[in-house]
DNA sequence: GCCATCAGTTAGGTCACGCTAATGGTAGCG
DNA sequence: CGCTACCATTAGCGTGACCTAACTGATGGC
């Protein structure tokens, strides 16, 4: 499905990654001749901007459909958690599915049901209702101090689940107050403390935890 | 998707219909040729029973994968009614979608957040939660007499938006009472009486809805 | 008994979406 | 300068899901 595309797109760009073939194959777990025929399908639906060299841009049309696909999947992911009660996994992963099946009406109507919500159960926002909290940086970027956790970066569908099971363990939700006890340079790791527990995250986890310092 | 083709042959037999290549290519509104190789790669799935000529029947597990579609497209009309407030025609085309993306725990959590509905919108029974009322008749087969809408029975996909709107319109939902006025045996249609207007039905249309006589 | 109708299958084609193996390009580095 | 590393694409293949055209077999009507 192209929407798959669209939304692996968006989520890179909106992680700042320059989006290139070979690091859409790498996100989607999908050899990268596929990815070229899936981009010449998208670029044939006048969904991609065939200017620029190797990076890959979409038209108005391709972020208009690409922040539909995330919007819905994150309004999806909020009705599952709050109204279901399922946990932050499995809500990611069904989310993944729904997304692709519910229409406009029905997103709209969720979005209403669900008392306009600001976020995703991870805290990003909803494209098109909300933004990105101000001020806030990656948890690698500290080095010292307090900060309340505010939003988990979207990784790809193989790694969400084990990224979002062991910062979900840890207490590392949207929300959350921390403190940067030690950073090791050398070992590429962080102590901190969340929610009264000391917890050492390795620099590439950390970076996937946004949080606003105090 | 062979799902599809799981859910016409429920809806089918449920109608007393037997199924066979032809029917089913109508009812899904595709070739025979396409229905051929659909039901070579069921039957290679074990979901079609190889023995009995014309006829296809579901093993067990092609009976509990149909049961399981046909349960959550009605749960989620249920949900798309209910709670998000969209009319019947639109609930049943969205639920067309949906019912391919849920999985087991979101059809369980939502049916018990809708309180254990016992029925869809249009009356028809849960499969594994809930039976069609005893004693109900198609209209058609009334002569006169009072009754009660219990149900409106499936029909193909292409059929259904037309046939849904029309009886919405004439307020031929469940629960509505009806009186059969006169029945037209040449023109085969019938006279009835629901919610203080007439409307005459042609013998097809009745023999779509369902009514518990009195 | 023959013919038309309907049913199911075969043959052959299209497109989306995946794969591997191999080819051609660019770019950095010693 | 040349080599390596990485990148994108081509070529060639498989599967699912659709199509039309044409063949075959059963069945019912006259």
């Amino acid at each position: 499905m192209i929407s798959r595309y669209l939304e692996a797109i968006y989520y890179m760009r909106a992680e700042g990654e320059t989006v290139t073939n070979a690091r859409l194959a790498e996100w989607l777990s999908v050899s990268r001749p596929t990815v070229t025929a899936g981009l010449r399908r998208m670029a044939r639906d006048g969904l991609l901007r065939s200017d620029a060299g190797r990076e890959l841009l979409l038209t108005v049309e391709g972020e208009d459909k690409a922040a539909a696909i995330v919007r819905r999947h994150r309004i999806m992911e909020r009705w599952l958690t709050d109204a279901l009660g399922l946990d932050w996994v499995v809500a990611d992963e069904e989310a993944a599915r729904l997304e692709h099946a519910i229409s406009e009406v029905v997103e709209k109507r969720l979005y209403e049901a669900l008392g306009r919500p600001a976020s995703c159960p991870h805290g990003n926002p909803i494209p098109g209702h909300s933004e990105a909290v101000a001020g806030e940086v990656r948890l690698a970027g500290l080095t010292g101090g307090a900060a309340t956790v505010t939003r988990i970066s979207e990784v790809a569908e193989r790694e969400a689940p084990l990224l979002l099971h062991y910062l979900h363990d840890r207490h590392l939700v949207p929300g959350t107050r921390l403190s940067v006890d030690e950073v090791d340079p050398v070992g590429n790791t962080m102590r901190i403390t969340a929610a009264e527990r000391e917890v050492t995250l390795s620099r590439e986890t950390a970076g996937k935890v946004w949080v606003l310092p105090e």
